[in-house]
DNA sequence: TTGACATATAGATAAACTTCGATTAGAATA
DNA sequence: TATTCTAATCGAAGTTTATCTATATGTCAA
């Protein structure tokens, strides 16, 4: 028996990352929580075009947001993308061993 | 620094697992060899659709051919599937460990 | 509360993608 | 070689998506 921690929409999943704008988007905000602005500034792209993509890779979960202020910051939500791809990877490759070591305490 | 085994144009592989028809027939390629014909019975799509996906897989070196005798048989490449699951993760989700396990001999 | 700044939404357009029917190409067999 | 079976390519139609401009919404500060 196998037991399923997450479920996942592995279509949705691989949607929000198919756009090479997205995954522009998606490096500006990996370890860090980034404005839509500061996206804007550094991606050759309308402010509209910024927040259509946020609103797609939020959607999926591959994004959290907060507002600061006047600003909306957003930050990669890490845990969840690593799971969509070992979702993915236990889906169609499920003879090679993709993982993800979780550390535990003690 | 970082030591980069494998390269991977990581949109372009997102972009092959984005649809649910290629989905569908990336299921029923796991782990076993299937002809065009084998997918155009199990899934509700026109001969030419699957050929149409199977190409775009294939470019995406995500499955695998082979053609035995009037027939060509298709597999997903599993190792190639994996690797571009941990350079996503790798990429987005460096804080994650997200790993593949490689069992070496002895 | 008014103005300025930051982001989201609406609507339009163009490009990309999925799908199909018709046809072509390749391989085995009679 | 002609026929049959299998898969690939072509060309068209319909849908989805990415992008923009214009506008609306939300938040803070004067």
């Amino acid at each position: 028996m196998k037991t399923i921690i997450f479920s996942f929409d592995t279509v949705e999943f691989a949607k929000a990352l198919a756009d090479e704008t997205r995954q522009k988007i998606m490096a500006l905000c990996c370890c860090q929580w980034v404005s839509v602005n500061d996206i804007v500034d550094k991606l050759d792209v309308a402010q509209p075009t910024v927040s259509h993509h946020l609103k797609i890779l939020k959607n999926a979960g591959l994004v959290k947001s907060e507002r600061k202020g006047k600003q909306v910051m957003y930050t990669i939500d890490q845990e969840r993308l690593a799971q969509g791809c070992c979702q993915v990877a236990e889906n169609f490759a499920p003879d090679q061993r993709v993982e993800l070591r979780i550390e535990v305490p003690n």
